[in-house]
RNA sequence: GGAGGAGUACUCAAAUUGGUUACGAGAACAGUUUGCUAAACUGUGUGGCUUUACUGCCACUUGUGGGUUCGAGCCCCACCUCCUCCGCCA
């Protein structure tokens, strides 16, 4: 959520962010009922002011209590109007996106930039195969039987595979503590109010997994750690928190193309270790350099070919003012694909969310800025090392950092 | 799932039959003043109006949302969370 006071005063940038992010907002219409709500305020608080006024007097004179019955009824006749223009202005307020950085371009994925490259991609003197086959020839996956279980759009990792999947994810966390990033395992059901928090809510409902008490299953560890500290004033010694935390993320993926995507490439169920840091307004692009290095890291200690892509104004989420995805190359589709998406939400998210910190200089409680990444997300890194480590005889190389979380060098 | 109890600010904690400004203590931080490891005093949430600013005025804030009333921490209803007991427990 914006600062209502940002858009009073730079209507003309809240604009132009809205073009550059192809979004259709009428800024001109919420400023007018922000006015709207102002004025019917402040009339409605002069009568409260009269009414409090002539209460604290006691009930000794009747002629000023049948004037306080009257106040008492024009509030009352008055409050439906503040009501539904408070609920116009805060949904128009809600939906608009967050503004983006100044170095963020406009348009969609088209224009997405590649910042920079790691590693080669890989040559094969022989015929490589994809992750679907070589998973299933070497008995690391089992794609039937998962989706037997499950249905379409979920798989089972077996034996080495489950071992290798389990050596990424000990990878990731010993990084994290050396960074020294709190550890946070969560609930994987969270309640709307969260997911509205998230801003998974309202507008990508039919995308979360429902159960019948009206709890949603996370699908990015994203969600509870920005819900963590909701409602809350932070120590402004305590910044920046820096979190990680490991979940499975559901996602029902409704509607998306299966046929092209073939294995673990997206699915309904992935592990996923996500970055999360509540920071100083003054920090937040600070800490952003540090998350993308970190996701960056990460990926290149797998010795993976992989690329840094700055994303163009639409196809970042609106609750983000910059994004950078780390992809990694996949072989045998001829493409990068996303297996970190670090994003800096500036103070959109700490608005829905209530989240301040205590500036004791000032005395006053000011929003945080929150940022996140992931670091890292398994469902592509799988396909990514089978494909890119395969050998001749059909056998895996093992990254070397994960070789003493697996115990083996290849697979075979 | 059932029965009972509780929820007041950072923490602890009071409030008579509904009545003006929610008693008080402690902590932390900031400001002022005095200086022997510190003390004393003042201040501390949200929003609106006003002001260049300082300030001032007003509204809101006792888990959340409603209701009754001129007036609600207190009465009524619904919900949330925690505690105790019972039931269930692949």
């Amino acid at each position: 959520m914006l600062d209502i006071n940002f858009i009073r005063k730079n209507s003309q940038k809240v604009k132009e962010s809205c073009e550059k992010k192809n979004v259709n907002a009428d800024i001109d219409k919420i400023l007018e009922l922000d006015k709207k709500k102002r004025e019917l305020m402040t009339e409605i608080e002069t009568l409260k002011a009269e009414q409090n006024k002539i209460s604290r007097g006691g009930k000794e004179n009747n002629v000023l209590v049948t004037q306080a019955k009257e106040i008492k009824d024009k509030i009352k006749s008055m409050a439906p109007e503040l009501e539904s223009v408070e609920k116009e202005f805060n949904e128009l307020l809600s939906e608009l996106p967050n503004i983006v950085a100044d170095d963020v371009v406009a348009g969609g994925k088209k224009n997405n930039k590649v910042l920079r490259q790691f590693g080669k991609k890989p040559k094969f003197n022989f015929t490589p195969k994809d992750h679907v086959e070589l998973a299933t020839n070497l008995n690391l996956i089992d794609y039937e039987r998962g989706a037997k279980i499950s249905g379409s759009g979920f798989w089972v990792y077996k034996g080495n595979g489950a071992i290798l999947e389990w050596a990424l994810l000990n990878y990731f966390i010993d990084f994290h503590r050396r960074n020294k990033y709190t550890f946070l395992l969560a609930p994987y059901m969270l309640t709307e109010k969260s997911a509205y928090t998230s801003g998974n809510l309202p507008k990508f409902r039919d995308d979360l997994f429902w159960t019948q008490d009206k709890l949603c299953l996370n699908a990015t560890s994203e969600m509870m750690l920005g819900n963590y500290h909701r409602d809350e004033v932070l120590k402004e010694s305590d910044l920046p928190l820096k979190y990680f935390s490991y979940s499975a993320c559901f996602r029902r993926e409704a509607g998306s193309y299966r046929k092209e995507e073939r294995g673990m490439i997206r699915g309904h169920q992935f592990n996923k270790i996500e970055m999360f840091q509540f920071t100083r307004p003054e920090k937040s692009w600070e800490a952003f350099e540090e998350l993308v290095k970190n996701a960056e890291k990460l990926t290149d200690g797998l010795d993976l070919h992989f690329q840094s892509v700055q994303l163009a104004a639409e196809d970042m989420t609106e609750a983000m003012a910059k994004t950078i995805d780390i992809e990694v190359w996949i072989p045998s589709m001829g493409i990068y694909k996303e297996v970190s998406s670090a994003s800096n939400a500036l103070e959109y998210q700490a608005r829905r969310g209530n989240i301040k910190f205590r500036n004791e200089k000032e005395g006053k409680n000011y929003f945080v800025h929150t940022l996140n990444a992931s670091g890292l997300a398994t469902s592509r890194l799988i396909p990514a090392i089978l494909e890119q480590f395969q050998q001749k005889d059909g056998g895996i190389k093992v990254p070397k950092v994960l070789q003493k979380y697996c115990g083996f060098n290849v697979i075979k």
